[in-house]
RNA sequence: AGGCGCGUAGCUCAGUUGGUUAGAGCGCUACCUUGACAUGGUAGAGGUCGGUGGUUCGAAUCCACUCGCGCCUACCA
C-alpha cells in the first residue's frame, strides 16, 4: 500500500517538484498543439526587487491562469523577466560604491555602468529564485531583461521612428526635479503629500510711491472695506521663489486690481539699490475670490505660473541649481536685476537661453539651500516692516517616490513623448471592446487619465539605462539615429565633425512599454511573436495602471498594430489585518516566504526593524509585532498560501491579509492529503479500476459523480471570468462538504461491509477517479500538493498499465464537465438521506444522546421511495446516524418520541430512556417559531398581488414551501401536544 | 473640486440579470481522541443587509437623498 504520512508537510514536496518540472520543461509552449494560444507577460518585477505580497498575490493569480490554460492544450506562455529599475538600481550600487569610499563620479560612467552589469549578475536574480517557490510555471528559457541587447534594439528602433515621425521631441519645459537623485522624473513619479507649510502675505510697494484706492464691495455692490494703499498685497507658500517674480496678475474683471493695471510694483527682496520693479498684468488665472486675488508669477518654478508666463512672454527665471541650492553660476547680481530691468522696461522676448545665463539670486543668499533661503528672506522682508501676516496652512508638497525629497519643478530641457497623439488609438481600443477591463468600472480610471494625458519626459539624468541615441554636433545640432555611424551616414557628416551623444538614459518605462513586444522577439518576426501576440490577458493591480498598463497599450498599438493583450485583470491591493497599505518604512510588511517557510518571533522583529528609514519607528514595530505574531509565524506551504490569495482575489479594491485564512486552507490541504490518504487504504497497490460491465454504482457513487460534474463546470465559468475567489471557493466546498464529509463517509459502511463485490469494485473505482479528477481540478490553484498525490493516485485511477514512466499532473487535461454524467435521480436520493442523516443527528445532538448510545427509530407516513430508500441506505444510516433498529408503524401506534420530518415521512425516536421531554418541547418550540415566522411570510405574499402578477413558476414555488411548511407545522403541533400532555 | 469604490453575522468577505427560509471561512458554545484527518467530527448560537424615502406583487439587489470610511486625480497663489 502506497500509504502516506499522517500529516501533510508541505516542505519535501515543494523542494521536490519544482525543479523537475523546470528541469522537464514543462513551462515551455507547446508550439504544436492546437487551438487558440494563451500568453501572459509577468509584470516585470525590479531587478533589485525581492518578492512581497502583491508579487505573491499577483503571481499565484496569473500561475493559476497559467496552468489551467497549458492544462487544457493549448499553446501557452508566461513570459517573465525583470525590468532594470534605472534609479533604484543605480541608487543600489553607488550606495555600495560610497560605502567603499568611492563615488560614482570618480569611477566614471563607463566603469560605473560595468560595475552594476557585475552587481546585477550577483545578485540580480533573488526575485526570480522566489518566484519559483511560489510554483511559478513561467518559462525560464524565454526570461528577459530591459537591457539585454534584444529589448535594447527594440528600444532604439521605437525612439528613433517616433523622433522620424515628430511623435517624440526635445524642449525646454518645466518638468518635475529631483534635488536628490539629481534628474527628472515624470508627474507619476511624484507623489504629493499633505504637509504643515504657511502662507506668507507680503507687500509689494508700487513704483514711485504710487498710491490708489483699495475698494471691496459685496454681492450687492455695497462698499464694505476701503483704504488708500501705495502697495499691492501678495500672497505665497514658496517666498523664495520671489527673486524669480516676472510679474503680478490680476484677474481682467478685478475691479479692485483696476486702477494699478499697467503699473509697475517691487518685488521686496535684495539689495535696496537694485530691487527689481514687475508688471502688473491681467490673466485669466487669479481667483478674485482666493486670497488677495493678485498672484505673483514666478514661470521657472511653478507650474501654473509657468502657463501663465508662456501666455504673457514672461521672462522665467530659473533661481535654482541642480541641488535645489540657490544659484551662485552666471553673472553678479547687480548686472542680472539690470538686465532684467532692461526686460521689463524694453517689453523684449530674450531666448531662453539668454534668460537663463540670468542669475537673479542676490549675492547674500547664493549658495543656500532652498530652506534656508526661505527663511532668511522672511526674515529680511520682516525686517523690512513689508510682512503683513503669516497663515499656517496645510500644503500639498510633492515629494520624489524614490528619494522622499521635495520636488523642485525645475526649467531644464528634457526629452518627450508627444502622448496625445498617441492615447487617442488607445483610448479607441478599450471603447470599442478590443481591450476590456476586469472588472469593467476600471476602464473608467483609464480614460480619465488618458483623456488628460500630459506629454511624457522620457528623459533621465542617469547613467543606468537605455542611453538616448541622439548626437550632437558643436554648434547643438541633434541627430538621431541607431548609433553614430549610422548618424554620419544620414546626415551626411564627415568624420571631422565632432559628435557627442546625449548624456541622458531613457525612463525605465519607456523601454517596459514595449514589453509585450519586445519580450517575443521583435522588431524580427518571430514565431513567438505570430503566436502570441496580441496576449490573452495582463494581471496587475490598478496602481500602475497609468505607469506601465496604458503606456504598452500605446506602444502595442503603435508598433504592432494590434492590441498588446485583450483583457487586463485588476486585482486589489494587499494590505495588512488593519486595512493599511503593507510597507517596509511601516513595518507591517509580511514576506511571502515566512508565511511558506514559517519564521519565529524574533527573527520576525529582527527582519521588521532592520534597515528603516526612521529608525526611531523600530520600538513602535517591535510591540506591534510582538502582539500581533506572539508566537511568530507557523510555516503554512506553498499551496496554502496561494490558494490564500485566490480566495481573496474578489473584485474588490483591496485585500485584506488574514492570516486565519491561511491557517484554514492550510487546515484544508491536509484535509485533502487525508483524503488521498484514506483513499489509498481502500485500494490495493496493484488496483485496476474494473470495466463497466464488472461494477456496480451506488447511488452515492453517482451522486459524487454528478456533483463533480457540477463542480467542474464552475471551475471553467469561474476561470473564464477570473472569478479566482469563487473557483477557490467551490473546490473547497467540493472537497470538504461534497467529498469528504459525505461520499467518504457514505462509502465506508461499503467498503467494510457486506456489500456485493461489483458494488466495492464500483465504490473503489470511483473513489480512486474522482479523487483523480478532483485533484487535476484544484492543480492550478495548489500545484505542490496535487503533484504529490497525483503521483499515487493517477495509477490507481488508470490502471498501472496506461501509466507512463515520468508523467506529471501538469500536462494532464483539465477536467471537462460531463452533462450526460449528471444524474438528478442519485442527486435526489443522496439529498433525502442527508436530510434523514441530518434529522436524527439533530435530535440527537440537541437531546444530548451520547455518540456511543445508539437509537431505535421508528418510521411513519413512509411513501414506497422512503421504504426503499430506507431498506438500501440502511448501512450508511445506522453507521452516520448511530441508528440500532428501524421500525415502520402507523403513527399513532408509536410511543411518545422526538420527531424529525423528511417530506410526509416521521422519524421517530422514542423518548423512554433517551430523552428529555423538556428539550424537546423546547426543541419543538424553536423550530414551531421559526415555521409560523416563515409562513406568515408566505402566506402574506400569496394573499397580495403577487398570485397576479409574479410568474407562474415562482408563485408554484411560494405555494409549494407554504404547503410544506403548513404540514410540518401541523404534525410539529400535534407532536408537542402529545409530549406536553404526558 | 472631480472620479472610483466600500459600508451584509464578533472578524474577513461572497451574494451574478430584483423572486431564499440572506451564505462561507475564521472566531464562539456544547459534546466527541470512532480505525483518513483534533490542521479533525457532530450539533448549535449569531445578521433584517449604514440610514431615510421611492419604484415594484416582491429590494441586500434598482432609483433619489443622507451619514460614515477609503483610494485616485487635480489643486488656490
Amino acid at each position: 500500500m502506497a500509504e502516506l504520512d499522517k500529516t501533510f508537510d508541505p516542505h519535501a514536496i515543494e523542494a521536490r517538484w519544482y525543479p523537475v518540472w523546470e528541469k522537464r520543461g514543462y513551462f515551455k509552449p507547446d508550439m504544436g498543439a492546437e487551438g487558440e494560444p494563451f500568453a501572459v507577460m509577468l509584470p516585470p518585477p525590479n531587478v533589485t526587487g525581492r518578492l512581497h505580497m502583491g508579487h505573491a498575490l499577483d503571481d499565484t493569480l496569473q500561475d493559476a491562469l497559467t496552468r489551467y490554460h497549458r492544462m487544457t492544450g493549448v499553446p501557452t506562455l508566461w513570459q517573465p523577466g525583470t525590468d532594470h529599475a534605472g534609479i533604484a538600481t543605480q541608487m543600489l550600487v553607488e550606495r555600495q560604491v560610497e560605502a567603499e569610499g568611492s563615488s560614482r563620479h570618480a569611477m566614471g560612467r563607463e566603469t560605473f555602468v560595468d560595475r552594476i552589469w557585475q552587481w546585477k549578475a550577483e545578485s540580480g536574480g533573488h526575485i526570480t529564485t522566489q518566484m519559483r517557490r511560489l510554483g511559478a510555471s513561467v518559462d525560464w528559457s524565454r526570461e528577459r531583461f530591459t537591457m539585454d541587447d534584444g529589448l535594447s534594439a527594440a528600444v532604439q528602433h521605437v525612439f528613433v521612428d517616433l523622433y522620424q515621425r515628430g511623435l517624440i521631441y526635445r524642449g525646454q519645459r518645466l518638468v518635475n526635479w529631483d534635488p536628490v537623485l539629481k534628474t527628472a522624473i515624470s508627474d507619476l513619479e511624484v507623489e504629493s503629500v499633505e504637509t504643515a507649510g504657511h502662507m506668507w502675505h507680503f507687500k509689494y510697494p508700487l513704483e514711485d510711491g504710487a498710491t490708489y484706492e483699495y475698494v471691496e464691495r459685496d454681492a450687492e455692490g455695497h462698499e464694505t472695506f476701503r483704504e488708500t494703499r501705495d502697495y499691492i498685497s501678495i500672497a505665497t507658500t514658496r517666498p523664495e521663489t520671489m527673486l524669480g517674480d516676472g510679474a503680478i496678475a490680476v484677474h481682467p474683471d478685478d475691479a479692485r486690481y483696476a486702477p494699478i493695471v499697467g503699473l509697475k510694483c517691487e518685488i521686496p527682496v535684495g539689495p535696496k539699490a537694485q530691487r527689481r520693479l514687475i508688471p502688473i498684468i491681467t490673466d485669466e488665472y487669479p481667483d478674485p475670490a482666493f486670497g488677495s486675488g493678485a498672484v505673483k508669477i514666478t514661470g521657472a518654478h511653478d507650474f501654473n505660473d509657468y502657463e501663465v508666463a508662456k501666455r504673457n512672454d514672461l521672462p522665467m527665471y530659473r533661481l535654482m541649481d541642480d541641488a535645489a541650492a540657490l544659484r551662485v553660476d552666471g553673472m553678479a547680481y547687480d548686472a542680472a536685476a539690470m538686465r532684467a530691468a532692461e526686460i521689463v522696461a524694453t517689453g523684449e522676448t530674450p531666448d531662453a537661453m539668454a534668460v537663463d545665463a540670468i542669475n537673479l539670486v542676490p549675492e547674500a543668499y547664493r549658495g543656500l539651500n532652498r530652506f534656508e533661503a526661505r527663511r532668511r528672506i522672511v526674515a529680511d522682508i520682516e525686517a523690512d516692516g513689508l510682512l503683513i501676516v503669516i497663515e499656517d496652512k496645510t500644503i500639498m508638497q510633492p515629494f520624489g517616490d524614490r528619494s522622499n525629497d521635495v520636488i523642485e519643478p525645475m526649467l531644464t530641457r528634457q526629452w518627450f513623448v508627444d502622448a496625445k497623439r498617441l492615447a487617442a488609438p488607445a483610448i479607441e481600443a478599450v471603447e470599442d471592446g478590443r481591450i476590456r477591463f476586469i472588472p469593467e468600472n476600471w476602464s473608467k480610471t483609464y480614460f480619465e487619465w488618458m483623456r488628460n494625458i500630459q506629454d511624457w519626459c522620457i528623459s533621465r539624468q542617469l547613467w543606468w539605462g537605455h542611453r538616448i541615441p541622439a548626437w550632437y554636433d558643436e554648434s547643438g545640432n541633434v541627430y538621431v539615429g541607431a548609433d553614430e555611424a549610422s548618424v554620419r551616414q544620414a546626415n551626411n557628416l564627415a568624420d571631422n565633425v565632432a559628435l557627442t551623444q546625449d548624456e541622458d538614459v531613457l525612463d525605465t518605462w519607456f523601454s517596459s512599454a514595449l514589453w509585450p513586444f519586445s519580450t517575443l522577439g521583435w522588431p524580427d518576426d518571430t514565431a513567438a511573436l505570430k503566436t502570441f501576440y496580441p496576449t490573452s490577458v495582463l494581471v496587475t493591480g490598478f496602481d500602475i495602471i497609468f505607469f506601465w498598463v496604458a503606456r504598452m497599450i500605446m506602444m502595442g498599438l503603435e508598433f504592432m498594430g494590434d492590441v498588446p493583450f485583450r483583457d487586463i485583470y485588476i486585482h486589489g491591493l494587499v494590505r495588512d489585518a488593519d486595512g493599511a497599505k503593507m510597507s517596509k518604512s511601516k513595518g507591517n510588511a509580511l514576506d511571502p516566504i515566512d508565511l511558506i517557510d514559517g519564521i519565529d518571533l524574533e527573527a520576525l522583529v529582527a527582519k521588521r526593524t532592520s534597515g528603516m528609514m526612521q529608525p526611531q519607528k523600530a520600538a513602535k514595530v517591535e510591540k506591534a509585532t510582538r502582539a500581533e505574531f506572539p508566537n511568530g509565524i507557523a510555516a503554512y506551504g506553498t499551496d496554502a498560501l496561494r490558494f490564500t490569495f485566490a480566495a481573496l482575489a474578489s473584485y474588490g479594491r483591496d485585500i485584506r491579509f488574514d492570516l486565519g485564512r491561511v491557517e484554514g486552507y492550510r487546515n484544508f490541504c491536509n484535509k485533502l492529503w487525508n483524503a488521498a490518504r484514506f483513499a489509498l487504504m481502500q485500494v490495493p497497490e496493484d488496483f485496476v479500476p474494473a470495466a463497466d460491465g464488472d461494477v456496480e454504482l451506488s447511488a452515492a457513487d453517482r451522486w459524487i459523480i454528478s456533483r463533480l460534474q457540477r463542480v467542474e463546470a464552475d471551475m471553467a465559468t469561474h476561470f473564464a471570468t477570473y472569478r479566482f475567489d469563487l473557483a477557490a471557493n467551490a473546490a473547497h466546498d467540493f472537497v470538504w462538504h461534497h467529498l469528504c464529509d459525505w461520499y467518504l463517509e457514505l462509502i465506508k459502511p461499503v467498503l467494510a461491509g457486506d456489500a456485493s463485490e461489483a458494488a466495492k469494485a464500483g465504490t473503489r473505482r470511483t473513489l480512486v477517479r474522482v479523487l483523480e479528477t478532483t485533484l487535476r481540478l484544484l492543480h492550478p490553484l495548489m500545484p505542490f500538493i496535487t503533484e504529490e498525490i497525483w503521483q499515487r493516485v493517477a495509477p490507481l485511477a488508470r490502471g498501472r498499465a496506461l501509466t507512463k514512466e515520468g508523467e506529471s499532473i501538469s500536462l494532464q487535461a483539465y477536467p471537462v464537465s460531463d452533462a450526460a454524467r449528471i444524474d438528478e435521480h442519485a442527486e435526489a436520493e443522496i439529498e433525502w438521506l442527508k436530510k434523514v442523516i441530518g434529522g436524527l443527528r439533530t435530535i440527537r445532538g440537541e437531546m444530548d444522546i451520547a455518540p456511543k448510545q445508539k437509537i431505535p427509530l421508528m418510521v411513519a407516513g413512509a411513501a414506497t421511495t422512503d421504504r426503499d430508500r430506507l431498506t438500501r441506505h440502511r448501512r450508511a444510516i445506522d453507521f452516520l446516524a448511530g441508528v440500532e433498529s428501524i421500525d415502520e408503524m402507523a403513527a399513532d401506534a408509536i410511543p411518545e418520541s422526538a420527531v424529525a420530518l423528511v417530506g410526509d415521512m416521521q422519524l421517530r425516536v422514542p423518548l423512554a430512556g433517551l430523552i428529555d421531554t423538556e428539550a424537546e418541547l423546547a426543541r419543538l418550540d424553536k423550530r414551531l417559531a421559526k415555521i409560523d415566522k416563515d409562513l406568515t411570510g408566505l402566506n402574506k405574499r400569496l394573499g397580495s398581488d403577487f398570485v397576479n402578477k409574479a410568474p407562474a413558476d415562482v408563485v408554484d414555488k411560494t405555494r409549494a414551501q407554504a404547503d410544506d411548511l403548513t404540514r410540518e407545522q401541523a404534525e410539529l403541533t400535534d407532536q408537542r401536544a402529545r409530549i406536553a400532555a404526558l
